[in-house]
DNA sequence: CCGGGATTGTAACGCTTTGTATCAGCCCCC
DNA sequence: GGGGGCTGATACAAAGCGTTACAATCCCGG
């Protein structure tokens, strides 16, 4: 990363947030401040993030109800900032999926000092917009245009995905080469959690490979790993 | 059983290690124990970890010390422990590499929260995809797609290999010409300890034996060490 | 608001893979 | 040559997985 950290900060305080931000800039990142939920959405949407330092207690949609819905779509690294300084509060934080957790009141060199342990293990990936930012994704020969749900074959055959195929597929795309369980794939294609006996990411899966197997019978692009979950082993590019 | 994280505890205090590594096993991980910074060294040597939990103040090489050193070869995430509450302190051992800190005394489902949160966010670096994933690999006359988890002959015949097969090959493919316990082996394929009398990796062995050996009856690529463990004998070559 | 096709979740069957038990052969040392 | 530990192979049972079939649900035009 050549250009400076870009952090996100978001708290109801205009306080906070400007000594925030303004500590941030004078110790070489980048700040960018949001008041709530909305305003938050809006800098996410037109900006490059790549940290975000978000309350917990807000009006409006709840700093953890947001931790939770970021952390299943966008891969983004959050630290949640509190005023409840209690064990229960920073376990739930941490549980939800936050990267790290810190009690207000706190000293401003500390946050600091966690941003930069946060971005230090955050992989450039991460950070970056992701792979699904473009349009058009090629991998192991296919082309998937990501609008149109539409997937074109090596020899240009096209084969219209479902909208469930669709996201299971992208979820793959996103973490090319990482094993990834079964539990995880329903929590980020569907956003629920698996019964006992839930079988639905291997029928998806089954259904996935007919499309993009050359012998399905064979896969290669999705292989299972027996017992831990499914990964796609393909280098993804983006094209457009 | 999954593989389950495994976990490092590194602490000068017999009751501490004891007490940490007991709750983390009762919490759905792996946890082994070592008592300074030299034990540290020979399992770290010998084992895989996904992560390390490292007391500061310790006789001999200090934590701190240890911290910085590692974190500037190995990619190992680390939760350091310590006495000492205070700001600064906190801040030195992030600074200085550490993943999270957590002042003693500490409840442990904290602990357990952090951990989990340090593991989600590290997965791509070393808990799959290893140095080989992505390639093709030549190894005595045969060749290896890592991605398909396809093996090509001699002869140009095709051979599937199940995950077990694979992740053993794999791991056998990462160190040539080393012998390697059936300890080290269960540990870095499977992730789990052995038993007392298992014998899950001779069988694995001859399974991998009958598809990649010309004469399966006399093994020259993967040989026996009578009471060691098993070596693969040839140069690998990356291809891809 | 209804109907029909497409899509998705659930159940069930059978094959594959894998860990454990077992036995026979081998090696090393006496 | 014999014995004890170690290893390789086979057999078997349990668990995991792919697939098919079918039911529930969704979608959309009428």
């Amino acid at each position: 990363m050549n250009s400076l950290p870009h952090i996100l900060v978001v708290d109801d305080h205009r306080q906070i947030r400007d000594s925030v931000t303004r500590f941030l800039e004078r110790n070489g990142m980048r700040a960018t401040a949001a008041k709530d939920a909305r305003e938050m959405g809006e800098k996410l949407a037109k900006g490059h993030f790549d940290l975000m330092v978000l309350d917990v207690m807000m009006p409006g949609e709840d700093g953890l109800s947001i931790c939770k819905r970021l952390s299943a779509e966008k891969r983004l690294p959050i630290i949640m900032l509190t005023a409840l300084g209690q064990d229960q509060d920073r376990i739930v934080g941490l549980e939800i999926g936050a990267d790290d957790y810190l009690p207000k009141p706190f000293n401003p060199r500390e946050l600091l000092a966690r941003i930069k342990a946060v971005l230090r293990r955050a992989p450039e990936e991460r950070r970056e917009a992701g792979p699904l930012s473009g349009r058009i994704l090629r991998f192991g020969g296919l082309t998937l245009d990501t609008d149109a749900h539409m997937l074109t074959d090596r020899d240009g055959n096209r084969v219209q995905l479902t909208t469930a195929e669709f996201r299971l597929l992208t979820v793959l795309l996103a973490r090319p080469r990482t094993v990834l369980s079964r539990e995880q794939l329903l929590d980020l294609t569907a956003g629920r959690a698996a019964g006992p006996l839930d079988r639905t990411i291997d029928n998806q899966i089954s259904r996935l490979r007919r499309k993009i197997e050359m012998d399905p019978l064979r896969p290669t692009l999705i292989t299972t790993v027996r017992s831990q979950g499914y990964s796609l082993n393909a280098d993804v590019e983006v094209v457009e």
